[in-house]
DNA sequence: CAAAGATGTGAGACAAATTCATAATATTCA
DNA sequence: TGAATATTATGAATTTGTCTCACATCTTTG
């Protein structure tokens, strides 16, 4: 049986119209054509949809079956196309996101949680599946927006500044680093190391410190979430690197000492990529101006 | 924009096969016209339904917007199938019924429940609305079944004889007539009749008796339920005359008396009128059976 | 970097839907 | 009942749109 939709919209037009002559005008056909379409439909179907014995065309039971399968999926395909317009005209959208520090949910969660409220239409995702390329799937748009401190020239990518943060060591109270001012990359040879489960190439503190300086920590720990990071930190099973923001609690706290890298500290920026198409796009905008102020207040506490 | 099924079943089908030519194949077409349908469809649409960066082709969002739609609709397209061969079958169908005699809905109901438990998928209805013409409307397909006591000799219409049944007259215990063993037309020339709301014609107690014998009875009231006529009946404001059926419960109740029409009775035969081309299918055969049986249940009392 | 794999393009073949003109049929009203 | 009116059906010609074929273009992969 080959059904169409224009089939549901004729037997609907037939139905609300009353006759062939009626319901062709409604669809902008001869009459013709409506009782050749018919004729057609009921001989693929092998039954016939309307009662022929007299003249105002009368639906059949199958006809009936028909009508009521109309009225209920050609309302699905208009809202459709509304869904289509709100996409083109920016309301609704997708913004799936790729992380490449691991450490930025802290800041990213009550960033999304306020985008979501401005953008409820926006199907919003994040993708830590550190495990694939992330610009080149935001390339081939399998995601929409990529957090990264590694600024790239590439076609078609945009970069936009979002903030500085400085990566912070952090070690227990007790151990014997807290009596510097700031830590070196020698200081970490006798340390155990806990770091997120990533590459070396996105963990600051070896792309700052220690490849430069070609210094190997005694040991390295991996672990995924950053408050068992800490966890581990305060009873002195290891210290670790993280960016401020989150750190700003622990930061007073008795159990942990906090240090630069370096006297100086080191400065990092983040950038969100987009693709260039996506970047006027109002929501990209306003989450992105969102992910510019949001941390701040996390950073200063 | 002109959305069809083929568009949804080609999305489907692509997302599924994971790639256009594999899709194609499964569509049955070459992967070429897949291409051209689905350019023409984004051209319509005027959005970008697959992702065209990376090879494998992928859903962009307004793809899966449309594979949504798409998994919900073609199934109820193939209910709708399944329901046309249903149709075809003779397991389901229609049986709408229109009923000249007003009183059969006494035994019609006990019918239609043991009818409705056998058929499910059975559309049924009874359509008491004697306004219209019953066999026109049995030819133009408005009802399926039309239950009369006047069989007509007309091409496409096959009467199905169901029971015999007697025109009986009942009247209050304490009514002059309860003396005589039977009644005449003259009986009635001083007596209140009451009767349903319909054409002489379709009376028993005028065609079997008073129209012949031109005998009017003192006057006439019309009611509509059949438990009022013989509440009415029981305190004497009237008397009636009603299938035997419809006695059966009052033949031995105290405040009644039943007596035959004239010396021998009178006996009429119902039947089921059908189009001919319904009167094979298999639900209609039982439907009559029910209809020669059950009712006699209900004479016996 | 070349081969293999996948999608896009354009011209022509083909099928299906539509139109025009008109026939057939049903309904209405006198 | 029969003419007038309204409605649907039919057939041939035409238009529209879809599909195929052959080939170009682009991606991915070893």
């Amino acid at each position: 049986m080959h059904l169409e939709f224009r089939h549901l919209r004729s037997i609907k037009a037939i139905y609300e119209a009353g006759g062939l002559a009626r319901a062709a005008d409604l669809l902008n056909m001869t009459q013709s054509a409506l009782s050749h379409q018919v004729a057609g439909l009921e001989d693929q179907a092998g039954i016939e949809l309307f009662v022929r014995r007299s003249k105002p065309l009368k639906l059949s039971p199958a006809g009936v079956k028909l009508l009521k399968l109309a009225e209920k999926v050609l309302p699905e395909i208009e809202a459709l196309e509304q869904d289509f317009k709100a996409l083109l005209s920016g309301k609704s959208g997708r913004l799936h996101i790729a992380i490449e520090c691991h450490a930025c949910f802290e800041w990213l969660f009550p960033v999304l949680e306020q985008f979501r409220h401005a953008w409820p239409e926006i199907d919003v995702d994040i993708r830590p599946g550190l495990a694939f390329e992330a610009l080149p799937a935001l390339m081939r748009e399998e995601v929409d927006l990529v957090i990264s401190s590694d600024p790239e020239t590439l076609s078609g990518v945009e970069f936009a500044p979002l903030f500085d943060y400085s990566p912070v060591f952090v070690a227990a109270a007790q151990n014997p680093l807290a009596a510097k001012a700031f830590v070196e990359a020698e200081d970490f040879r006798d340390q155990m190391l806990i770091t997120y489960p990533v590459d070396r190439a996105r963990l600051d503190v070896f792309t700052e410190l220690l490849t430069p300086a070609k210094v190997e920590p005694r040991g390295i720990r991996q672990v995924e979430l950053t408050s068992v990071i800490l966890l581990l930190v305060a009873s002195n099973r290891g210290v670790a690197v993280l960016p401020d923001w989150v750190l700003r609690e622990v930061k007073y706290h008795s159990d942990y000492i906090t240090r630069p890298l370096t006297a100086t500290g080191k400065t990092k920026r983040l950038y969100a990529a987009t693709r260039s198409a996506d970047a006027a796009k109002p929501f990209m905008a306003h989450f992105i101006r969102l992910a510019r102020t949001e941390p701040l207040k996390l950073q200063r506490g």
